[in-house]
DNA sequence: ATTATCTATAGATCTATAGATAATGC
DNA sequence: ATTATCTATAGATCTATAGATAATGC
C-alpha cells in the first residue's frame, strides 16, 4: 500500500485520514474484530495511540468508516442506478476494486457488538430508503428491504464465504439474473396472488 | 437457563450432548467469537475443559453443532418445502423457536476465521445443492446460489442486523414476496430479455 | 483401575491510557 | 509553548493444557 514511506511531516489531518484509509481497506478484508488497531496503524504508517487520540475508539473509528464510504457511493449514483451500481461494487470486491468497500466491511463484522450492528444498520436505512423510491406500492419499504437483503446475501455468499459457483460467476450474468427479478419485486409484478393456495 | 441442576451423573455421552445443546443456543445468539467456551460450559451445566476434552478445539465444537442441526433439517424436509421451511424457521428464529437455529449461527460467525467461514461453505453447499434440484435451467446451481443468498441476506437483515421495516414484518407477508420472486428465478421465467438495454 | 470431572494457570491477545519526547509555531 | 507523536504498560479477555481429584466398574 504505502510503497515509499516519507517521514511523515507533523500533520495531524493527513494522519486521521491515512487512519481512515488504512481502516477501510482492513475493515473490508478482515471486519471488524479480526482488525486489530495495532495492524490498523502499522498500515497508515503511524503510532497505535494516535487512533485512540483521534477518533476515541475502535468503534468510534469503525462508525466514521462506514459513515463516509457509505455516504460517497449513495450520493454519487442516481437512485435508479443504485442497485446496479452496488451489486457490480460487490461482484468486483475481489479485484483491486478501490470503490465502495463499506458494503463488505459491514458483512465481516456482523458477528460484532450490538454497537457495531447499530452502525450497519445506520448504512442499511440509507440504502433502502433510496430503494424504496424506486417502487410505488404501499409496502415499497418492506419490498426495498428484501432487495437490500438480497444485495447484502449475494455479497455475503460470493465475497465473504466463497460459495461456488455464485463466487466464479459472470458478473453480467447475475446483474441480469438479479436486477430483473428485482426490479419486478420493487414494481410490484411478482406476486400474481398464486392459485395454489397459502 | 438451568433450573434445577440435578447433580449430573457421571455420563460422558450426556455431558457432549449438553456441550453441543448449549453450544448450538449460544453460537446462534452471540456467534463464534463472542460465544466464549467459559459460556458454553456454564449454560451446559459442566466444566469448561471438559469442552476441550470432548471436541479438541471451539472450532471443532463449531464445526460439530452446524453439522448437526444442518443435517437435520434437510433430511427432514422435502426439497420443494426446503426454501419455505428454511425462510419460516429464519422469520421466527426471534421467538423461543427451537428448531434449526444453524443458519443463524452461520450469520452470526461470519466474521470469523477462515476456517469458520469453511464450515459455513459445507453447510450452504448442501442446501443449495437441494435448491438447485428444484430448477432445470442450464445454470440452475447458480440459480440456487442467489435463492441462498437471499434467504441468508433476508436472515442478515431480520434477525442479526434488526432492519426495519423487514425485522416487524409479517412472516407471511414476506414469505408471499419472496417466495413468488424465488419460485420464478428458479423455474426461469424470471429474465424476459429487458427490452432496455443491459 | 479406569476415566469423568475439576483446579489452576500458562500463554497469547487486544483495547486503551498515562506520561515522555520531539517537532513546529510564536 | 503548543501539540503531534511515541514508549511502556495497565487491565481485561480468551483458548487451551497439565495435572489433581473423585466417582464408577471390575
Amino acid at each position: 500500500m504505502v510503497e515509499i514511506q516519507q517521514k511523515r511531516a507533523r500533520d495531524a489531518q493527513a494522519t486521521r485520514q491515512a487512519l481512515l484509509d488504512a481502516a477501510a481497506a482492513l475493515f473490508a478484508e478482515r471486519g471488524f474484530e479480526r482488525a486489530t488497531v495495532r495492524d490498523i496503524a502499522a498500515r497508515a504508517g503511524v503510532n497505535q495511540a494516535l487512533l485512540f487520540r483521534y477518533f476515541g475508539s475502535k468503534k468510534a473509528l469503525f462508525g466514521e468508516v462506514l459513515e463516509r464510504n457509505g455516504r460517497e457511493q449513495l450520493s454519487a449514483t442516481a437512485p435508479e442506478s443504485l442497485l446496479e451500481a452496488a451489486l457490480r461494487g460487490m461482484l468486483l470486491a475481489d479485484d483491486g476494486r478501490l470503490g465502495d468497500r463499506s458494503l463488505e466491511a459491514f458483512l465481516r463484522s456482523t458477528g460484532g457488538s450490538d454497537e457495531v450492528a447499530a452502525t450497519g444498520r445506520l448504512l442499511g436505512d440509507e440504502y433502502a430508503r433510496v430503494l424504496a423510491t424506486l417502487s410505488d406500492r404501499q409496502d415499497s419499504q418492506l419490498r426495498a428491504d428484501l432487495v437490500l437483503s438480497w444485495l447484502l446475501g449475494i455479497g455475503l455468499m460470493r465475497v465473504v464465504v466463497g460459495k461456488e459457483p455464485l463466487a466464479s460467476a459472470d458478473p453480467d450474468e447475475i446483474c441480469e439474473l438479479v436486477l430483473g427479478a428485482a426490479r419486478t419485486l420493487l414494481e410490484g409484478l411478482a406476486t400474481p396472488v398464486p392459485a395454489s393456495g397459502a
